[in-house]
RNA sequence: GGCCCCGUCGUCUAGCGGCCUAGGACUCUGGCUUCUCAAGCCAGCUACGCGGGUUCGAAUCCCGUCGGGGCUACCA
């Protein structure tokens, strides 16, 4: 009861970390900050057919780039390591042979296929399905006779009759009969460890406080229980259970690759700040119980806690999260800014990184600032600045090259010209008052071919601050070319 | 099929017996502002799955029902 909190993220990187994944690190990783407690990254890799190097280290940066930093775990190390299951196979081995001499666990010689017939009459009877305990009770002549014939055998555990109930810190109580969890296998026939196996141990070894993980994974913690009892742990001992819900996808099913994007890598590349992913995540199944949403990463661990978690699946919108990605984004300073749009820039292409090209950049971003969601917009907003040949939209062009606005530019050109102070605040003034004042042009119009002429596109930074950016060499030999198209 | 979990606006949520003719946010619609696009501001639409109880009173407690999900592996 008094234990320090100590709480675990245990994933097994079948594939690049996922929103449902983030969702439960984010959550462990709270809570323990929340409780000034350990936070411990374990890598659950025993099925080392599907878990690659790659995975693993996909999952360690991401959640470095989250800001989701352990306090044991790989990199760091700590007291309890190795913190990959793979580097742990003895400690496993040791226990199951512990069970078995004990007698908690029992070597079972069915081969796989016997246990799906035996399945498939269960079914097909309409009983619930499950190991039938056949090899529970084996006499030495048995053993002797399967042995013979070159059997393998899995180290199962005995269940026992009985029931079991703990204690969910979101769901409550939560009871199972052993009717209904049939004695299973801790250890392959090849001798290697299994989840169940290595799950328990590694938790009670590693004294861990607070299991947070999947829903799915509700219906397997008797069998949880039954190994720390095996190992001796008294009631005491046992880590506490939290069973997130699921996240889902738009259409009510699980999310999964053809379900929108999953992969917390997606969301890195389109430009999503790891805040406004943490942010939006939070208010998945929690919220702090205001009206609050924007949310820090700091006050996410000061109004944390499990017991706020809710009980059942929520949906997750893109929409809400582009929303809260564009309230970060229109946060941070001017110097953070710039330092998230660098690489999209030069990933794009759209500038090498030259010093005069960053000095641009830095002086054009305030007026992109407010009007992107992701940072991957941003090299498609400032390239006008920065292309040698410039081009105007293919569906722009017929909106430049017609009398009204050729006369819209020519004039222009004989506005701007003569200028000296070449800032938007004196652009703008030449051109209402020439544009607006004296050619009687609503500004939507006058403006429109200007901005085509200069930006390429309808769609742009503000005309003005644009042209100030441009130069005045540049801004007009644009119009020039414009009026020749 | 069995076991387990879940059920408030389209979505995320507040609500834990009276403050609820149910609040906030996203989305959507309309408006204001306006050099485009955004941002910002204002307004509007829309919800307690259903049926029984308990109670003076239920979104809140109980039962049932319907619906959704998970598990039912020598995956995790």
């Amino acid at each position: 009861m008094t234990r320090p909190v100590k709480v675990r993220f245990a994933p097994s990187p079948t594939g690049d970390l996922h929103v449902g994944n983030i969702r439960t690190a984010l959550f462990g990783w709270a809570y323990a900050r929340h409780t000034g407690g350990t936070f411990l990254f374990r890598i659950e890799d025993t099925d080392r057919t599907r878990v690659t190097d790659e995975y693993i280290a996909a999952a360690i940066d991401t959640l470095k780039w989250l800001g989701l930093n352990w306090d044991e775990g790989p990199e760091v190390g700590g007291e309890h390591g190795p913190y990959l299951q793979s580097q742990r196979l003895d400690i496993y081995a040791y226990w199951a042979a512990k069970f078995l001499e004990q007698g908690d666990a029992y070597h079972c010689y069915c081969s796989p296929e016997e246990l799906e017939a035996t399945r498939e009459k269960q079914r097909a009877a309409n009983v619930a399905p499950g190991y039938d305990g056949r090899c529970r009770g084996l006499n030495s002549a048995q053993i002797a006779g399967y042995q013979a014939q070159g059997r393998g055998a899995t180290i199962r555990m005995r269940m026992g009759d009985g029931e079991t109930t703990f204690t969910d810190l979101i769901r409550g109580d939560v009871t199972f009969d052993h009717k209904f969890v049939p004695d299973f296998v801790l250890v392959r026939a090849d001798g290697s460890p299994l989840y169940p196996l290595a799950v328990a141990v590694d938790d009670i070894l590693m004294k861990v406080t607070h299991v947070l993980r999947g829903e799915d994974l509700l219906s397997s913690t008797p069998r949880q229980i039954r190994v720390y009892q095996a190992m001796g742990v008294a009631e005491e001992g046992y880590p506490l259970f939290a069973h997130l819900p699921f996240v889902m996808g738009q259409d009510n099913a699980k999310l999964s690759k053809r379900n929108g994007e999953v992969s917390i890598a997606w969301y890195r590349e389109q430009g999503y700040l790891p805040e406004a992913i943490c942010n939006y995540l939070a208010l998945l199944g929690w919220s702090p119980g205001d009206d609050r949403e924007n949310v820090s990463m700091q006050e996410i661990c000061e109004l944390f806690t499990v017991e706020k978690v809710h009980s059942s699946p929520a949906r997750f919108d893109m929409r809400k999260l582009d929303a809260i990605n564009g309230d970060k984004l229109r946060a941070l300073t001017p110097a953070e800014f710039l330092q998230w749009s660098l690489p999209f820039l030069t990933r794009a292409g759209v500038i090498s990184g030259t010093d005069d090209e960053i000095a641009l950049v830095k002086k054009a971003l305030p007026i992109i600032q407010e009007r992107i969601i992701k940072l991957n917009e941003i090299p498609a907003m400032l390239r006008f600045l920065f292309v040698k040949e410039f081009s105007v939209e293919l569906d722009c062009v017929s909106k430049v090259n017609d009398a009204p606005s050729k006369e819209v530019l020519t004039r222009s050109i004989k506005e701007l010209e003569p200028l000296t102070a070449w800032t938007h605040d004196c652009i703008e003034a030449a051109l209402r008052s020439a544009l607006i004042d004296e050619m009687g042009l609503k500004p939507r119009i006058a403006f429109t071919a200007l901005r085509i002429a200069t930006t390429g596109s309808t769609i742009s930074p503000p005309l003005f601050e644009s042209m100030e950016l441009l130069g005045k060499t540049a801004a007009l030999a644009r119009i020039s070319a414009a009026l020749a198209l």
